[in-house]
DNA sequence: ATTATCTATAGATCTATAGATAATGC
DNA sequence: ATTATCTATAGATCTATAGATAATGC
């Protein structure tokens, strides 16, 4: 069933059996291995392993084991953040609350489907230092602000009165974040419990039961507009 | 001024200028050097460097590099968990939002103030697995459930109706973590911001604004009574 | 000619153990 | 005698580079 197409290139030890590109190949083994044994402790060789080539064939594709976990926490947060404009394109400007409520459904659910609970990335020490993943942090930071944002318009005076935006995002990311622990954990995430994680948030705002209730009902009508394709699509891909 | 009391033993070879035992001056410097760069990137020689000690003498301490992440783990759970008990004996048993607020002020300051946002290694691949950190990790899972118990407790019927007791344990405790990620990026956390953090915990509870202020006052009174001692206590000390 | 792999390996780690040594304490 | 260090090192990694090779594509 899988034969493969003939292509380029000296044949691997052990032949593909895959239909993706390999560099995508590389991107999966080592998202699974940096998520369950951490990004310092898995060595270049499992990935290559995993693959089923050589340890040194890895080089060919990235520059480093570096440039892998820079991509894969870019493919984790870049939809997210390219889909902001379009949610305030596609809520009237005076509902934040379910503007707040579609963001953090989208997020909740790149986060969810991701292959392999990439999300649990983000806190690595690691990560937050090295330079090599600046262009990651400034898209997380953005996504922080669009929260933040997003939150004090929608929260009421008297909580929106008391902090500032930075402090609001961070907890508010921070709280849609928990899909990760809860992938981890073993737990179904189920779109009843994306739904109580995206209702939690607005609580947080002090946003009314029955504005709650409105903004689900219509982020969820709106979330089909939100082709879920960005997301590991393989580089060259234009179908 | 740090006239060193002669103790037994091989001199150092560089001589010691800090008075707390050797063990945690151990534990001191792997907390600043996992929270920084992460535990598998951490060598021993690098610890051992800071603590002014070659690098096999760590073993004469502990076993290996594992067993001083589990004690910095072990350390930075065990308060909060032993103070639970405390809490329901001093809060009123019907007024659960005030026990909720108390456990996440102590929580936030025990993550808060300890050395080196230890907080952040929570999430560390490595953590998950090994075997090693499971006392770790029931510890935590007791302040899941505890986060979920006071939770469902304080919550309004309609938000109590619709989730369990384990994933909203979750959702608070994770909430609450936030401090962790606050520190991380430089921002000060003052008393205000956690009173803030566990605000918004009561509110994901669907408190009301009065019962939150209510809580927010009681907790802040009895907050007195948690000498903030058994944590980060040298060994030994029965001062 | 180009592409994608392979083999081989240099050089730099890193952890943990064995056994010596220099203090204090009795 | 006990304690807390030291020196030296075995053995096991691990990353990245150099250069060869086996396919396809033209």
């Amino acid at each position: 069933m899988t034969t493969r197409r003939p292509s380029p290139g000296r044949p691997r030890h052990v032949p593909s059996s895959s239909a993706v590109s390999p560099r995508d190949q590389v991107l999966n083994a080592a998202a699974e291995l940096f998520v369950t044994r951490g990004f310092a402790a898995t060595s270049t060789r499992e990935i290559a392993e995993r693959v089923g080539i050589r340890q040194a064939s890895l080089y060919y594709h990235f520059a480093g084991k570096d440039e892998i976990l820079a991509e894969l926490l870019q493919r984790s947060v870049r939809p997210t953040v390219d889909k902001v404009a379009k949610i305030e394109a596609l809520v009237p400007p005076q509902i934040h609350a379910t503007a707040l409520y579609l963001l953090a459904l989208i997020d909740i659910r790149t986060l969810a489907e991701a292959p392999h609970n990439v999300g649990i990335l983000y806190g690595q020490a690691d990560v937050t230092n090295s330079e090599i993943y600046a262009e990651f942090r400034d898209a997380r930071q953005e996504l922080v602000a669009t929260y933040g944002r997003f939150g004090l318009q929608a929260a009421s005076p008297s909580v929106a009165a008391d902090i500032d935006t930075r402090e609001f995002g961070e907890m508010l990311m921070h709280s849609v974040e928990v899909v990760t622990t809860i992938r981890n954990a073993g737990m179904t995430l189920t779109a009843k419990s994306a739904n109580r994680i995206a209702a939690a948030a607005l609580r947080m705002c002090d946003v009314s039961k029955d504005t709650i209730a409105t903004a689900a009902s219509t982020a969820t009508e709106l979330l089909a507009e939100f082709h879920h394709e960005s997301h590991q699509r393989p580089a060259g891909d234009h179908t």
